[in-house]
RNA sequence: GCCGUCUUAGCUCAGUCUGGUGGAGCACUCGGCUGUUAACCGAGCGGUCGCCGGUUCAAAUCCGGCAGACGGCGCCA
């Protein structure tokens, strides 16, 4: 009874967020945090409780006599991530971590916690396996964020450049990438597929609109063991009618500037605990500096790299191309042989595609794809035959190209990758909150 | 798909080379401490040494097989 009284006059009151009183907001008044218990020390008759909410920890202090001994006694057995309420005052005190501490008046425990498996000693794989606790650390939490405002300053950007928001299916009957990677599932007695990206239904969808985007999961059956690939991914989609390869590419980069520079604005904080430097993002302007395939070529073999024309570029060869570089390189017109049946031949150069890679620079590996699309319909049948399809099973995607088919481009963004790249990660594990890798869909 | 490494307490690891009663730190429990900074001091709790087989008087340790995980490359965003 006494208890349930509490959390009603709890619940009324006003709850200051530990921001403002790291901020130097509210030195010297009396307060109400709530919030996680993210490390505590006890010494006879004083505990050190240092509380975490979702703004910042902050170091509390109770000492036996200061509030009702029963709250002190629960002080001193909260274990870390007990959930609690309490009341006290603001003082400037340079023995706290972070030079602001409350004395604790009275303290509530809503939830004493059980031991959490999270200790001082841990493995990236056991971050893994407790990925939805290890989602309560500052890294991980300052990550969110970032990556809430990169999905945020996207959809903004292209609705500001009249981009219309038009959602795929994730359920799909055929891939775009070639079978051998995509997954299978059963749809009540037929076979289905997930979704490899949108591309198949945004040809047609722009005959609709004219100029359209998505940002939806993609998957990936791929048995790729890189910190670079997860088999489900955020992809940001853009498809445009009447659009060249070069409007493309150039909405494409003003599309990573503008997240860069919003990042590097209103995230500085979390940018700066993870390890970058925002004033980096700021400097990533347009254009960016561009070279073609052939060119790509010339400069790895000329740094002493072995590579032939004709070969893809790997993270070896990206990684040398952008090497010093501050900004992301724009690499072009790749050979046609290793390019997907729907990019469109170069006119002036049949042996190469009209097609764009955004390599990140430090980071060096592709974070957006695009080119020019394939509007003659025979040109398409001949390649999907050559790489093993039906054209049949594609009869959805070909009447994009029977009913007034028209010049047209588009891009995907990788935006994991690109989380990745701002927030410097060592893997794009942690720039999604559960990553879906080969060997892991727990938790 | 190719190559490499690893598997011992809830977590992080030593111990394996050279076979002989399974260890440390952290976490947790109990005790001590009124200014700690991932506090400290003392005690306690905690194990099918990945699994199967072999060698041996004796295997975490040596040999064979299997499984799982991790890392690098390829494929891709």
């Amino acid at each position: 009874m006494e208890q349930n009284c509490w959390v009603i006059v709890m619940s009324a009151k006003k709850w200051t967020k530990i921001e403002e009183i790291l901020d130097g907001k509210k030195t010297d008044e009396t307060v109400n945090i709530r919030g996680w218990i993210y490390r505590t020390r006890s010494s006879g008759n004083i505990v050190f409780i240092i509380l975490r909410d979702s703004t910042g920890i902050l170091q509390t202090t109770v000492k036996r006599g200061s509030l009702p001994d029963k709250e002190f006694d629960d002080a001193k057995k909260a274990l870390i991530e007990s959930s609690v309420e309490l009341t006290g005052s603001v003082k400037k005190d340079d023995r706290a971590p972070g030079g602001y501490e409350i004395q604790v008046s009275r303290f509530h425990v809503v939830h004493f916690a059980e031991p959490f498996p999270i200790t001082k000693d841990h493995s990236e794989e056991f971050l893994l396996d407790v990925r939805h606790l290890w989602l309560r650390s500052q890294k991980m939490t300052n990550i969110l964020r970032v990556r809430s405002k990169i999905f945020e300053a996207s959809h903004k950007f292209l609705r500001n450049h009249g981009y219309i928001e038009v959602q795929p299916p994730i359920f799909t009957t055929s891939g775009s990438e070639g079978g051998a990677t995509i997954f299978e599932l059963k749809y009540f007695d037929k076979k289905a597929y997930l979704s490899q990206s949108w591309q198949l239904y945004a040809e047609n969808i722009i005959m609709a609109v004219e100029k359209a985007y998505c940002i939806a999961p993609s998957f990936r059956a791929e048995k790729s063991r890189t910190p670079r690939h997860v088999t489900e991914f955020w992809h940001l989609e853009v498809e445009e009618a009447w659009a060249s390869m070069r409007e493309m590419l150039t909405l494409g980069e003003k599309l990573i500037s503008h997240i860069c520079k919003t990042v590097a604005k209103e995230c500085k904080r979390e940018l700066t605990v993870l390890g970058q430097d925002p004033k980096k993002l700021e400097k990533i302007t347009v254009p960016f500096p561009e070279i073609t395939y052939d060119q790509a070529i010339q400069i790895l073999q000329k740094k002493g790299h072995p590579i032939e024309y004709g070969k893809d570029l790997g993270i070896l060869e990206e990684r040398k191309l952008v090497e010093n570089h501050d900004k992301p390189l724009v690499v072009t017109h790749y050979p046609k042989e290793i390019m997907a049946f729907y990019k469109k031949k170069d006119p002036s150069n049949p042996r190469v595609t009209l097609n764009f890679n955004i390599i990140a620079n430090e980071m060096g590996d592709e974070i957006l794809d695009g080119s020019e699309r394939e509007s003659d319909i025979n040109e398409i049948i001949k390649s999907l035959k050559e790489q093993g399809s039906n054209p049949k099973d594609f009869s959805f995607y070909l009447d994009s190209r029977r009913y007034g088919s028209v010049p047209h481009s588009g891009f995907g963004l990788g935006l994991d990758r690109v989380v990745m790249w701002i927030c410097k990660l060592d893997t794009i594990k942690d720039a999604i909150p559960f990553p879906r890798t080969i060997n892991r869909i727990y938790p």
